[in-house]
DNA sequence: ACGTATAATTGTCCAGGACAGACTATTCCC
DNA sequence: GGGAATAGTCTGTCCTGGACAATTATACGT
């Protein structure tokens, strides 16, 4: 039987705060305050993780983390709904709240033949576009919202992600390969677990007839490099959800645009890039699906104008 | 413009060993030796991150970091090859070898199109079981196999597993959902990556006619026992490749075990298992994907002598 | 041969110090 | 007064060197 409380490993992972960071805050500011087990290693309470996760987020909003330790857990709800906007109003997807709304009570009752079922004639329904774009990009909001408010259990995010894969994939594979604009190399960066923006991305760019390269999640950024090299590709595509780390998102596409030949550009899409903040120049930030057609006329106008010639 | 050395944050993301052990080994063993920056932090040479990079994944197979920090290069690399025994003879899977070898090509040229191609046509050629059986299961072996000799690259290996699930998900995908013999939830442990395993079982069990509900990979124990009552199935089915841990893999189903209420069966299933060792008697191990329909056979037979009838 | 005690190995944790880079506030000059 | 330059604060990451639990290998007795 595994006791409820969590190393310093585990709250790592589950807060994306370093070790080194979570010691230093103990050290400055007082909390978190964990316990010591037997050995004399810290043991983090589950309340305490909880508001390490909430404190870790709104960090990325831009606040500062002395303001944010003293605070109780009231505060911080307060300041996340206050930076993140309403509750998700879940009325501002025009006409496709009721589909919303049976996603969430079929995944509420762990119905997973409904679900399914809905899905699939909901993607029917739309068509592979609109299903996107309408339904499972507001979805997705949907479920992170209530599984940041702990109304979803971990194994109904899972259900959800796999049977949402499920549909995309086959929207995916119905569509005959096309040879248009750029190349495109998809994936995510370590760390970046979530494979619904890749196959969103996949989709989005293989209706425009271009031609996808999907890796899969979680690519070595050494990789990513060779790999767009071996595959002659001209676009290096990457997804970032809204659990991604800011700073680190920035570093690791540093890294990745050192390795990468200049003419081979770096499109960043996700939720990640929604809210605007300074940006490098270098690699360009795509904040919703919906600019994908524009930035790939954006692309094909570059290469008229200057076409490739690298110094 | 970044130099080419690299700083102690990225060697740990490259890796995958933590900043804790690559001062360690340096302390202990000297090696590596990073050159450092004006201000006295760790900077690795590329070739010293090659380095570790075959370490690592030596080390993944069983072998002890002291002696490896000493070799060569020559020497890590002949420690793979030998690793991994003989370089797999391929010819075993009777006719299918010509369908193997073109795999292996269009992976080594990097053709993605070829090799989505080459798959779609061999899954309608052959038909979703025998491609299962017959190649994605000795497929799976020669690529893990040339992995791990060094002669695929990350991409390769991402490459093939994200085309490969596609073909997997658009065969299932065309199954019409059966209601049959046991329930089945489906996906694996914490630390297994691997999906593959968790699709060709999904497919086979379909194909059975039997009710499965995946919930992709990495799924919490605690999660999945209570996922198991509220999807209310019979048998909770896990996928184990090679590369995981056998000790940690049968701690973990003991705990699993003990969380479920005895009604609930547990197969395990995956390469993990195909050398025999000393198992439990309280869950069914599953060596080859043959054996499913055997397997469920067995369990009807189970519940038809002793019908359900907990305590 | 087999099980057990002992020793070596190895990864992770800890404490506390240092400092660069980002951000803020103040000063100073035009 | 506006704007640039300066000093000051905040914050995360890296450093050293020490400790120990858990695992794995070796020696030993029966």
């Amino acid at each position: 039987m595994t006791s409820p409380e969590l190393g310093i490993s585990t709250v790592e992972r589950e807060t994306g705060l370093s070790k080194d960071t979570l010691r230093m805050w103990e050290r400055r500011y007082g909390f978190p305050q964990p316990l010591r087990n037997r050995h004399g290693e810290r043991v983090y309470p589950p309340e305490q993780v909880g508001k390490l996760r909430l404190i870790s987020r709104l960090i990325d909003r831009g606040l500062r983390p002395r303001e944010l330790a003293g605070a109780t857990l009231e505060e911080l709800m307060a300041r996340v709904t206050a930076t993140e906007g309403a509750p998700e109003p879940l009325g501002a997807a025009a006409d496709n709240t009721l589909l919303l709304e049976t996603t969430l009570d079929l995944l509420a009752a762990y119905d997973a033949a409904g679900l399914q079922s809905h899905l699939s004639r909901t993607l029917q329904r739309l068509g592979l576009l609109r299903f996107i774009l309408e339904f499972v990009a507001p979805m997705n909001v949907q479920v992170g919202a209530a599984w940041a408010r702990g109304a979803l259990a971990v194994s109904q995010e899972h259900l959800y992600c796999e049977q949402m894969q499920h549909q995309l994939r086959q929207g995916i594979g119905t569509i005959y390969p096309g040879a248009r604009a750029p190349s495109v190399l998809l994936t995510t960066l370590p760390g970046e677990d979530h494979q619904l923006g890749v196959l969103m991305a996949h989709a989005c760019l293989a209706l425009e007839g271009v031609r996808c390269v999907s890796l899969g999640i979680r690519t070595p950024i050494g990789d990513i490099a060779s790999a767009a090299h071996r595959h002659g590709v001209e676009v290096v595509g990457l997804s970032f959800s809204k659990a991604f780390r800011l700073k680190t998102a920035l570093a690791m596409l540093g890294d990745l645009r050192a390795q990468l030949p200049p003419s081979v550009e770096i499109w960043a899409g996700g939720s990640l890039w929604a809210r605007p903040s300074h940006l490098p120049g270098e690699i360009r930030f795509i904040s919703r699906l919906e600019l994908i057609p524009h930035e790939i006329a954006e692309f094909c106008r570059r290469r008229r104008t200057a076409p490739s010639s690298p110094a």
